[in-house]
DNA sequence: ACGTTTTTCGAATGATATTTCTATTTTTTG
DNA sequence: CAAAAAATAGAAATATCATTCGAAAAACGT
């Protein structure tokens, strides 16, 4: 184990913190370790043992030692925390492209358009309703068959949480009212059926009249929707509410897709696991 | 020696131009790594063969072979390309925002899944190709009538693309094949029509089958895909590269969604205007 | 539809990288 | 200054990785 107090640093950024404080003091050899890897980190992610080794000017086995020191089982558990924080940075093609006041007007929307997906994102972090999260992911996970409906803006997102849950082999049904039969659709359901409603302001589409029908019918229902005033609610089992940003009358739909896909991955880990 | 009239590429960039020239016609698995390595460079440098292999779904020898047809004498030489390029590029020290450590195992993937949306909509900015998006919205708006193209993953994009551009007062026919009836309706498309066609790795859906009978109907064809190799690219008019983020094997669609809703504003802005 | 060529797979092999171990050197301490 | 403790170097052992090769499958052309 460590031979130090510490726990063994997770991420490059608490090694860091932990050479920086200087705290340790090592010998001559290891403290030219320390001096490398903080100097050349790219060289440490990228190299063999013998290759970092080589030109730090020490041997391979007191690469290893330094690593135990920190508590890991040898050097490749200990790279890995170099590699994993260059992973995703990939130097961007060198197009020294200065960021332009955009003189393009489609452009300008596109970034606008950008802008409101991350915005939409963002709000995800804060106020975020874990318990509802949570015990939606237990309503799907129990269900017999998963209903999933959803009109107009919010049909884009169903597809999509419809195909992936199939996809990751979890049984469910498009509610899509291709040949107007979605009332006779959800007539089929059961109390041992969940319903997964997706609706957005104005809440003028059938989804609503659906969702009831499932209500009466006694599945479960859980909602994914963007206001308390949606008419979902008070006949949902669980709702979340996920806000999505507009830009010039055009909506995002990147959180709500985001929150589904993590609904499909909670279900599947639910009954798999 | 090199099974091309090329010489061996010696850098990463040399790799992408020989690449997207599309002189090269690779087999199925090749294909795939080429894709793979397109759009994860990052794992490729940092990777064993192993792990490399095993992310882009072929054999250790797969890449192998595809090192070797390129001139190397194998993966390792090959990977030197992708790690000299990653040197010297160590990511900036983050802004210190401590990442609260998320306990519970669901909100990690939806923090995951945001993370993947925003890193696609964040590539959107760099490296976009300016030219190819206006000559795609020239295209659209100056066809009679638009076919809006894509199956599986691509279905949820194109569901959004077709409802707001008849929200927008843009005539469209969205090919979903229900019914089985997409190749009869490609078959009315004539050469004043264009085809807005999505498309995503891997390229095994019906969409290729179907933007190729529009390519014989002269019709016009733009097409957002996620690579070079696309099929669709040879069949299209222009063409746009939107690379979206996976987490987990959940592929984000935000940027995709994004541009998408940039194109429809700029035709009603070019057909109003 | 058949035979040929190309491509792929997976196990066996050869190479390399990593770790462990021990003799030796250096440092510390009484 | 000597003895004990710690640290180091280098070689040996182990584990892992990269590559090759032949059989099977797929694709292609006739």
């Amino acid at each position: 184990m460590a031979a130090l107090g510490y726990t063994k640093p997770q991420t490059y950024e608490e090694l860091r913190a932990v050479l920086s404080s200087g705290t340790v003091h090592f010998p001559k050899r290891l403290r030219q370790v320390a001096i490398f890897l903080w100097q050349h980190p790219s060289e440490v992610a990228l190299g063999t043992i013998a290759q970092v080794a080589d030109q730090a000017g020490v041997q391979p086995s007191t690469l290893v030692r330094f690593a135990q020191i920190f508590g890991y089982s040898g050097f490749s558990d200990f790279q890995a925390l170099f590699k994993d924080r260059m992973k995703g940075s990939w130097p961007d093609p060198q197009g020294s492209q200065e960021k332009a006041p955009e003189p393009n007007a489609n452009l300008h929307f596109l970034n606008g358009m950008v802008g409101a997906c991350q915005a939409s994102l963002g709000r995800i972090g804060t106020g975020f309703d874990v318990d509802s999260f949570e015990t939606m992911i237990d309503h799907l996970a129990a269900a017999e068959l998963i209903y999933v409906i959803g009109s107009k803006r919010a049909f884009p997102v169903t597809t999509y949480l419809s195909l992936t849950l199939s996809q990751q082999g979890v049984r469910n049904v498009l509610v899509d009212n291709v040949g107007s039969t979605a009332l006779d659709q959800v007539g089929c359901i059961t109390p041992r059926d969940a319903v997964l409603a997706v609706s957005f302001s104005p809440y003028n589409s059938i989804t609503p009249d659906l969702v009831a029908v499932a209500h009466e019918r006694r599945a479960r229902i859980v909602t994914i929707t963007d206001s308390t005033f949606s008419p979902l609610v008070k006949l949902s089992d669980t709702w979340l509410e996920v806000v999505e940003q507009d830009f010039g009358g055009f909506r995002s739909l990147a959180a709500s897709l985001a929150v589904g896909m993590a609904l499909v991955h909670g279900v599947v880990a639910q009954r798999t696991g």
